[in-house]
DNA sequence: CCAATCCTCTGGACTAGGTCAGGTTCGAAG
DNA sequence: CTTCGAACCTGACCTAGTCCAGAGGATTGG
């Protein structure tokens, strides 16, 4: 209302957006093509598309390679901090879960997590790569690093399961303290192709590193959220963290 | 080095990369215009502005409006958990921090927060805008809604200080509890003119709820980082926390 | 009934420019 | 020494297409 200077492709992201909070065009639904709202708004593609990205940035919708444009479900509300298990904090939400192994291989440590969990240098880890999905959108991308001595044949369990009950009731590990990394990047490599992202579109990445009662380092993992698919909460209940 | 269907403005990006790697560019260096990269890399300015978008939301470079595009800084490690002074924080890391007030005013309270902060239809909030760099640089865009009959005559106070530390000397305001949002979302308005953001960048939005040490609401914040300029990192000491 | 094939729709990647407005700089006037 | 304007630099925004490859549905042959 009080934007003079109006853009076309500002006036499209306003069309778009008033659409979308009137309901016309609801969660799940699929977005014209580029070439028709081009035609619609009576522009080129690439206007469209600046347009489209703005809303994606925003986290209004998505899009999946070559199959369109579609509107954004509510944000998963996730609070890492809690150990909450992902089927059980998606279904409180009313949406339906659902877990895929990739991968569980023994891999040489990548050169970060060396120096992030005080490795040997060469050291052997067991790598669990998962693809996680909600309503049958995938929308995290997972890797744990765990040492292999605390894991014994971890790669004949159900790894689709929550992997911390697996820890406690398999192999009797419980949590102490853990350590948070919040980033807004870039989807890379196989965390884009399993997300079926373009290379380059914004995500966020959460990097947390576990250590048991007595305070060793047990596993690392490395969560690729899509970036308009998780809210984060945290409640601090009480001011019993030291100023800086 | 495994790719092996390489697109142009993939190329672009790997050569940036590497530039950006061995310190042939520096932190805080200014890129070649779009123009020359375009003429350098023998293609057109969209390819070129697609490599740096990509090289943007990964958060190793930035733009500044109609200046040229920038080598980022390294991320400010920042925990919102703790109740740490952005000036000492930024300090503790050898930067030099800054903070700009650009408004203090009262107005009516957003939609938004009429439900969140529970308060009476068509409340009236104090509004307290601030702008904070770092190495001169804006990366913090933020907005205080206090609760005016908690703070009388704040306006009157220096508001670039400590927030928190003025509500405590002044006002006799601890915290208690608060409850943060972390959620990737685009500049828009206000905050994107402030912190010299296009429309549409992504940024990370961190609005936390306060109350103070007998459970009553105080204020809301909300913070805008420029998504490239921090990283969060948070300790859970203990596992105090409820599963789901 | 099923699988292989083809055809269409979609976004992805790219070319080759143009106009515009805000930012910077530097010289000339005061 | 300061101020103000012109020239120039830069990204922002836009046109009008082309070609390509993956996804998915329809068709066809066994």
């Amino acid at each position: 209302m009080s934007e003079q200077r109006t853009t076309q492709s500002s006036a499209i992201i306003g069309a778009l957006r008033q659409q979308l909070n009137s309901q016309a065009l609801t969660a799940g639904n699929k977005l014209p093509a580029e070439r028709e709202l081009a035609d619609l708004f009576d522009t080129t593609r690439i206007t469209v598309k600046e347009a489209l990205h703005h809303l994606e940035a925003e986290g209004l919708i998505y899009r999946e390679e070559r199959r369109g444009w579609f509107v954004s479900r509510p944000r998963l509300v996730y609070n890492p901090v809690s150990r909450s298990h992902f089927h059980a904090l998606v279904a409180a939400q009313q949406r339906v879960a659902a877990t895929r192994v990739l991968s569980c291989e023994s891999v040489l440590a990548p050169a970060e997590l060396v120096s992030d969990m005080a490795l040997a240098p060469l050291s052997r880890l067991t790598r669990i790569c998962r693809l996680r999905s909600i309503d049958r959108r995938p929308v995290l991308y997972t890797e744990h690093y765990l040492i292999p001595e605390y894991f014994p044949a971890i790669g004949e369990q159900d790894l689709s399961q929550s992997l911390t009950r697996l820890y406690e009731h398999r192999y009797g590990l419980r949590y102490g303290r853990s350590r948070f990394d919040i980033c807004p990047t870039a989807a890379r490599g196989e965390a884009a192709r399993a997300l079926s992202l373009a290379e380059g579109s914004p995500v966020l990445a959460v990097t947390r590193i576990n250590y048991d009662q007595q305070g060793r380092i047990i596993d690392c993992d490395r969560e690729i959220w899509r970036h308009d698919a998780v809210r984060i909460r945290i409640d601090s209940q009480e001011p019993a963290f030291s100023c800086v």
